[in-house]
DNA sequence: ACATAAGCACATTACGAAAC
DNA sequence: GTTTCGTAATGTGCTTATGT
């Protein structure tokens, strides 16, 4: 029974994963922004432009074979929706942290509930956070037309910016499946979050991509144009 | 117009194990 | 016993969307 299930994971993910291949491999942090700029994608402004520009590429590349966005649970919505539901993340491989922060827990919860799983398509690459100068993040400072109100307020807290990545070389996208095993195992919950105004934030699932094993089920190699797993 | 909560993905700290 | 180190735990920076 759970082996048939990965065996349809595994399908799925063959046959997402095969427009997914076109997507360009070098991302350059301004040609990204600008790209999504002139496409009028909403995000173009965030500063994690890796994790919307994916979730761009994927919107793009994969809008007719899969459903985008996916079902919605409360207040969270699914990136979209193959036979389950499906979430876009992007992730630095030359870091020191290997943790991957998914869904609100109850919506994941829900999810596999409905479904028997929910998967993540994971796009892994070296980043280059050269950015000691800040020309980068001033570029695109400029280009938002100047501090936002937050900013301003962070400043005002004398609180540190965060350093900005400047380009993406992607390696690997491996599709994650995860289901009632996986959240048992990987178990640790991230709670109290603090969101903008100070609020808590609600609980999410935390993934350590380390101890991630047979959950990845499935995952395309751009170094060696090849696949080691099926 | 404003507050709230969600999205993205870490960054820093705390703490126990390991090494000296 | 103390320092060092790796990982788990906890807290942060930023923008957008939604509802009042």
């Amino acid at each position: 029974m759970k082996e048939m299930d990965k065996i349809k994971f595994s399908r799925i993910a063959k046959e997402i994963s095969n427009d997914l291949k076109k997507i360009p491999k070098e991302w350059d942090g301004r040609e990204a922004i600008l790209e999504m700029k002139n496409s009028e994608y909403n995000q173009w402004k965030q500063m994690e432009w890796i994790g919307f520009y994916f979730q761009f590429l994927c919107e793009k590349y994969l809008n007719k074979i899969m459903e985008i966005p996916g079902p919605k649970y409360g207040n969270t919505e699914f990136d979209g929706f193959k036979g389950i539901p499906w979430d876009f993340k992007s992730h630095a491989i030359n870091t020191s942290s290997h943790q991957i922060i998914v869904n609100d827990s109850e919506a994941i919860a829900k999810a596999i509930n409905e479904f028997g799983a929910v998967g993540v398509i994971l796009a892994l690459g070296e980043v280059e956070y050269n950015d000691d100068e800040r020309t980068f993040q001033m570029w695109h400072e400029e280009l938002k037309g100047g501090l936002s109100k937050y900013s301003e307020e962070r400043i005002r807290r004398g609180a540190w910016s965060r350093l900005r990545k400047v380009e993406l070389n992607l390696k690997q996208i491996s599709f994650i499946r995860i289901d009632d095993d996986v959240l048992v195992k990987s178990g640790s919950f991230q709670r109290n979050f603090r969101n903008a105004d100070g609020s808590p934030r609600r609980e999410k699932v935390l993934l350590n991509l380390e101890k991630l094993d047979e959950e990845i089920v499935y995952f395309v190699d751009f170094n060696q144009k090849r696949k080691l797993k099926e």
